[in-house]
DNA sequence: TTGTAAGCGTTATCAG
DNA sequence: CTGATAACGCTTACAA
């Protein structure tokens, strides 16, 4: 292991000297500067993280805070979080920070995940991949006034100074795909959503409000639960308003699920589909589903760029949108 | 901040005594030890990680190597590697390490990314979530010689004191769905892969040769590469060998693509299909796909209990099989 | 069984 | 601009 001293040896200078020159320390003469890099090079130096950590008293560190496995968020959306993490990583490593993760299978062992690192590793930046409210995990990292937290979502009850947000536009996504779809010829779309607590969800259902009202259509949803009875709501939906000719689904797997009530249902005239996420799903359904591109890896990245964005200029935007774009495929082609 | 000395002070006692309290070293009264166990307690003490890792000069950090994003692998098999994942973390947060991440959009970028922990952070330990030959950034992690690197995967060509291999064994999945087919009554199955080169592929593959041979029954295999001439090409095949009546798919995504394409073609008898991975895909998919569950979660699980195992037991396993399982669905419902 | 003291690699303070 | 020195929190000979 090569370290400062070895350097400030063989460059002919003393350990503090070097250690200014590794960090553009600007007391520090060009000439003394060019010549502890070019030992740096020499030797293939590179800084102990722990040490400077320690000296430091912090830890360079983010923890990706994933949701419980048992919580409903996981289901779908797998791949999204895959890429959250990429862009997460990809500036954070940049940033000569370290990435770690937190994951439970239960909201209490993610919670257990959580206080090891917060006790031992003085891991002070979170970023959360979901935002549910009442959450004890955040209340837990949140008594650390220090803690600078990002979540990537939305959540009104979660105001603090050293909080911020990242998310899609949610309500403006779910505006923009109803638009969409009327300007596209349909005249009445339907909702469809799993849970209206998911603030997701309910988002995205007030857009759709929002554009409906707006062209004086009235805005219905229909709420399914993945139970057997299902099928039957939907079927009196369709009876109920016959003129029903679209869904707004609130994800590609709801939009999936429809399709193949409505085949079980034998109904087979032509129905638009648009959904969000545009997720693999989405792609390889048949008809191909039209769908809401979130770009979660911008979601990642920009949730953590935002960590390091604070210090540099102290701008106090406490949330961010991230820009959607609506992919249009087969199921939204009316015929 | 409380440390060692507040505990030390509280207990009566010096550092290095309530140090050997905190290791339960064998050298300390029990009196003594529970007695300091209980001021750490009382100050809700936790050991400072930096601190640790300089002195004994290690990092009680795993790093998780991704593939980089524009290689094959990244594509179908997302939610895939967040099982893994997850996998890892749960016994690694158990044994007080850490997880980090390496990503990387090129290979290049990911070798930048993996070479940034190796120096700075000094993580000696890397759990590889795919296996590639002559992958570069494998030769610049075992450049290291201390360097403990498990590969979920496997490649015969990467031997290394140091190096071990959990994986699903392909060869017998690839035989076992092949012998379920012919239990099932099909007669002629068709090997459908992407890439032969890749291993999972072509082991899946050998094992699709052995059930076959088995039977006396010839083994045939198609090469898709998603070009539009795909279609022309499984028509040939088809019309080759007219006893086909069902496809042995690499992988979920591979059996969809499939049924498309014999959807273009208007081939409306009813085909056998089974697949690998057992993705959210498979299920949704119309007719829903039997597919081959490989459990993801286990496979992490077993790569990180192998990194902590080795010191415990000197059990020289090199490569370690996780089961599989069939799950039947409709789309080898025999007609 | 316990305490003392040195040192892990780095940085910050202060004196030159 | 540069160098000595003292921390940071913890572990580990070595002494008692």
């Amino acid at each position: 292991m090569v370290t400062i001293k070895d350097v400030a040896k063989l460059a002919g200078v003393s350990p503090s000297t070097a250690s200014r020159a590794l960090h553009d320390n600007k007391m520090i003469s060009p000439a003394t500067k060019a010549r502890v890099r070019k030992a740096m090079e020499e030797l293939n130096y590179s800084p102990n993280f722990s040490a400077q950590n320690l000296v430091k008293r912090q830890s360079n560190t983010v923890a990706i805070v994933l949701p419980a496995r048992e919580s409903p968020q996981q289901l779908g959306n797998n791949p999204f979080f895959m890429q959250i993490i990429q862009g997460i990583t990809s500036v954070c490593s940049q940033e000569g920070f370290m990435v770690s993760l937190a994951t439970g299978k239960t909201e209490d062992e993610l919670l257990a995940s959580v206080r090891v690192l917060m006790k031992s590793g003085h891991v002070d930046n979170f970023i959360f991949l979901y935002a549910k409210v009442e959450d004890t995990v955040y209340q837990a990292v949140r008594q650390n006034d220090e803690a600078m937290c990002i979540i990537v979502g939305h959540d009104e009850t979660k105001s603090h100074e050293r909080t911020l947000f990242v998310d899609t536009d949610n309500v403006k996504a779910g505006s923009d795909v109803t638009q969409f779809l009327l300007e596209r010829g349909y005249r009445q779309p339907l909702y469809i959503c799993t849970d209206m607590s998911e603030i997701v969800q309910e988002s995205r259902f007030k857009g759709f409000q929002k554009a409906v009202d707006s062209h004086h259509i009235s805005a219905h949803y229909l709420r399914l639960t993945n139970a057997p009875s299902d099928s039957r709501y939907l079927e009196e939906a369709l009876k109920r308003t016959p003129t029903i000719d679209a869904f707004v689904c609130c994800d590609d797997l709801t939009a999936i699920y429809v399709i193949r009530l409505l085949e079980q249902l034998k109904i087979e005239q032509s129905l638009g589909f648009i959904s969000f996420n545009n997720s693999l799903l989405a792609e390889l359904e048949s008809p191909a589903l039209t769908s809401v591109e979130i770009f979660p890896y911008d979601l990642g990245e920009t949730a953590a760029k935002l960590l390091f964005q604070r210090e540099a200029s102290k701008s106090i935007t406490k949330s961010l949108w991230i820009p959607h774009r609506i992919v249009e495929r087969e199921s939204t082609y009316r015929r």
